[in-house]
DNA sequence: ACAAAAGTGTTGAGAGTACACCCATGC
DNA sequence: GCATGGGTGTACTCTCAACACTTTTGT
């Protein structure tokens, strides 16, 4: 019962799984919480919304494939990506063993291009609370990353990543406010952010029909997520 | 660039790499937090301590397989169990591309019976502080266990489940200790711990030359791990 | 009586929460 | 001058950290 049975068996002998990589893809986009699924072209489930994804190839690694694929559907690299969790119940596919490992993205919706190759009825993104009937077992994968999104949230500063390079105080906190499904007091929230001491002013920005607000940009490179705990 | 790229091809006629699962069984053990280790009876890396673990079988979800392995090498079922993560590098295995799930196991050491059929010395359990050569990225995948550990023991009730059903409480801060490497205060530990409401008293033990201490016991199944954030 | 570990309370600092008014701009 | 969001301070509560002496038992 030891690694191998027969050692004179090689493991390429043994039959083996299928492994994909799946993303969740976050944004925010008409002030809501929004995901990235594509419509299946093939069977299984042709015609089903599932989360983007793909095989792995033998000489890529996991998370090269998670940002090829990212980069195929959205045009967008160099964002905040994350292995979340594998999932390999025997028939969660019905062609066969596979496994799949899940990543999370999160993302400007600004910088998203869809690509101009991709029919456009083929690729959208939906609201978390309005989640299609998906793939598989894509629905658990969607609830895992929704909490695990909500957990990040609280001791690190990815929701960041999912703005653009100049930004202001509400508008961190419309995104954090709109993860949690709950409003925060606009003086606590502030003096919150700012006591972490992860920002630097960038001017007003004056093109407003109201007082200006202060634009921020991170100290940190975008890379760099903090734990704030 | 989708899902498949030759709707005539079958999925099953790619190229696919091996499944393993390892598991990162850490006990506590004369004061200090180890992990358990098997030497390598086979090539690659014949002779090097290695994380146990095996191949995935084609009918058999990932947990089930740690859980296999688990109790292969230890005899102990129902123990805390959490995948947490999955190395995939291409060439971390020199037979070719094999794909790690990894788990981590926490475990009471007065419950571990090594298996009688397994040479003693070709299994043992190592201290974190003085870990010999390992084989394949297994040093990588400890030191990100490790520091998993320790997050885990920040919010969550686990460290229980690396006691016997009734314990006192300076066991579980000697535990906390020696995971964290450092001392706390017995009086804050105490108040922190109860003030969690988790705990049920089962009486003095009488067997100590001191004064004797309470035993407590957790309120919860030991499945159930609290988040005490 | 002594050794060994158990048990227990107070104080101060810092963090989180609740809460309301004035400000700068475009129209 | 009005509509729109921006910006700001105080008081209370709660949690965390520091800190030392008495108790119970076995030998």
């Amino acid at each position: 019962m030891k690694e191998v049975k027969h050692p004179s068996m090689e493991f390429k002998d043994y039959p083996k799984p299928a492994v994909t990589v799946d993303i969740v893809i976050f944004t925010i986009k008409d002030e809501e919480l929004k995901v990235l699924l594509v419509k299946r072209g093939v069977e299984p489930q042709k015609g089903f919304w599932a989360l983007p994804g793909g095989f792995v190839k033998m000489d890529e690694a996991l998370e090269s494939a998670a940002i090829r694929e990212l980069e195929e559907e959205t045009g967008v690299k160099d964002v905040y990506l994350e292995q979340l969790y594998t999932f390999g119940d025997p028939r969660r596919d019905s062609r066969g063993r596979v496994i799949t490992v899940v990543y999370m993205a999160l993302i400007d919706s600004e910088k998203i291009k869809i690509r101009a190759s991709t029919d456009t009825s083929d690729v959208d993104f939906f609201s978390i609370k309005k989640i299609p009937p998906v793939a598989f077992d894509h629905k658990k994968i969607l609830d895992y990353a929704l909490k695990r999104l909500k957990w990040k949230f609280e001791y690190s500063t990815v929701a960041f990543s999912m703005l653009p390079e100049k930004f202001t105080i509400s508008q961190i906190q419309k995104i954090y406010e709109i993860v949690f499904d709950k409003e925060f007091d606009k003086r606590n929230f502030a003096k919150k952010i700012l006591s972490l001491d992860i920002l630097k002013e960038q001017g007003l920005n004056k093109n407003v029909s109201h007082r200006p607000p202060m634009l921020y940009s991170l100290k940190a490179d975008i890379g760099e997520i903090i734990e704030i705990i």
